[in-house]
DNA sequence: CCGAAAAAGATAGTATTACTATCATAAAGA
DNA sequence: TCTTTATGATAGTAATACTATCTTTTTCGG
């Protein structure tokens, strides 16, 4: 059974909300293709409305500029990410068993029957990894983070920390050791496909070697003495 | 005492080589301001060029686009933190001893004398946090990648690998802890400064908490028992 | 010191990008 | 059915990202 499922938008990330018409489904679901294909750079309205058959300034009745387009995508990645990491640690009491479970999700290891706007959850996951980061290395992000837009992330990034801090109370970085385990999933992987020196993976081998990392990094941290 | 170095670029990087005339090390070194202080997405030649006193032809003849010229600078910044890092770790016996100098090198806590080119290290090495990773964060990141655009940084991940290796020999993911720890030492700085829940430290207190942070992921990782 | 070559300045021009504005038409809702 | 609302169609502007050409300096080898 395939589950349909709306997240609720921030509305600062869009003009019109485009889960309310199928011109703003298409406008989504095109630039993920469009996006994973040609990158974030190349990537334009004018192109964009092309292929989806309608015009720039219909684009522009929905997104403001592709900076608000890719980071309005990103937050919906976090959003469906966060909202999977409840549902899937739903009935699980150890904490160890969630930690493995977050690492799985950074990865892309769990399959899911969950469908959000029918978008290749693939295509959107390759764009996370590559461009996940654009939203907010610009000289606005606070102006963006004041509008709420990374919440999202932030509160995916809050909960993981919480995972940590019911494993071990006294590890005393939780939140730092959550954005790095959140940022390196993603750049091991962006590492090992294109510029494998930077890791210990080959470009060929399969991601489990990734996952071994992350955990490895993970609980060797929240496993280390105090002292230490 | 001050000392000038002067360090060899990949000729792919550039058209013609910014360090052999005035107008090539004034682009070096106003782009760094520029980019400092409007951020990447919002430089241009043209405003550039207007700074400088010359003309949008004239850098084009440097550089063959803004983003060439930003791989360059980013290039150019781990160039010279490997040369500093071989610099510093010289007369060091022990790996413990190298690995808190690198630490102490990418969070930027070690002042040294070394002039390069004249230009403002600090900007550069705000640069190198906010726009270090967009010069790979492309769809040609393979093209550039074949022309060893990137291999200063690979350099420099390989060389803290080896010390990793030097300390504990056994230990299984050098190089994708390097890479980490290359990434994290920035990404945490910005998160700190500019999205502050995304991490343990708050904006305004000093940097040795990034510092303390990024001792205890390394070293848990590097002394854990390999059965963890 | 002279002449050739290379670098820089000056100016112009093009294609694309990133928008904004306007008006007509189609759909949807009260 | 009337009225709002969304979309389509078209046009237009300012800025960006270049390329081309021609002239004037500067540099450098003989």
């Amino acid at each position: 059974m395939e589950l349909q499922l709306q997240v609720k938008m921030n509305p600062h990330l869009y003009v019109r909300d485009p889960e309310q018409s199928v011109l703003g489904r298409n406008i989504i679901r095109h630039s993920i293709a469009m996006i994973h294909k040609i990158g974030f750079e190349d990537f334009t309205f004018k192109k964009l409305a092309l292929e989806i058959g309608t015009t720039e300034a219909g684009i522009y009745r929905y997104f403001e500029n592709k900076h608000r387009l890719l980071t309005y995508i990103i937050t919906w990645f976090w959003t469906c990410l966060e909202y999977q990491l409840m549902y899937q640690t739903n009935n699980l009491k150890e904490p160890r068993e969630k930690i493995d479970l977050v690492i799985k999700l950074l990865t892309f290891q769990v399959t899911d029957e969950l469908v959000f706007q029918h978008v290749d959850k693939n295509q959107l996951y390759q764009i996370a990894i590559t461009e996940g980061s654009k939203p907010y290395l610009t000289k606005h992000v606070t102006e963006d983070n004041n509008n709420q837009l990374f919440k999202p992330y932030k509160d995916l990034c809050a909960r993981i920390a919480n995972i940590f801090t019911d494993y071990n109370a006294s590890y005393p970085y939780p939140r730092s050791l959550s954005s790095t385990l959140l940022e390196m999933a993603h750049y091991q992987y962006f590492f090992k496909t294109h510029l494998p020196s930077l890791t210990d993976f080959s470009r060929d081998e399969p991601d489990a070697g990734i996952n071994r990392f992350l955990s490895h990094l993970v609980y060797s941290s929240l496993n280390a003495t105090p002292a230490s």
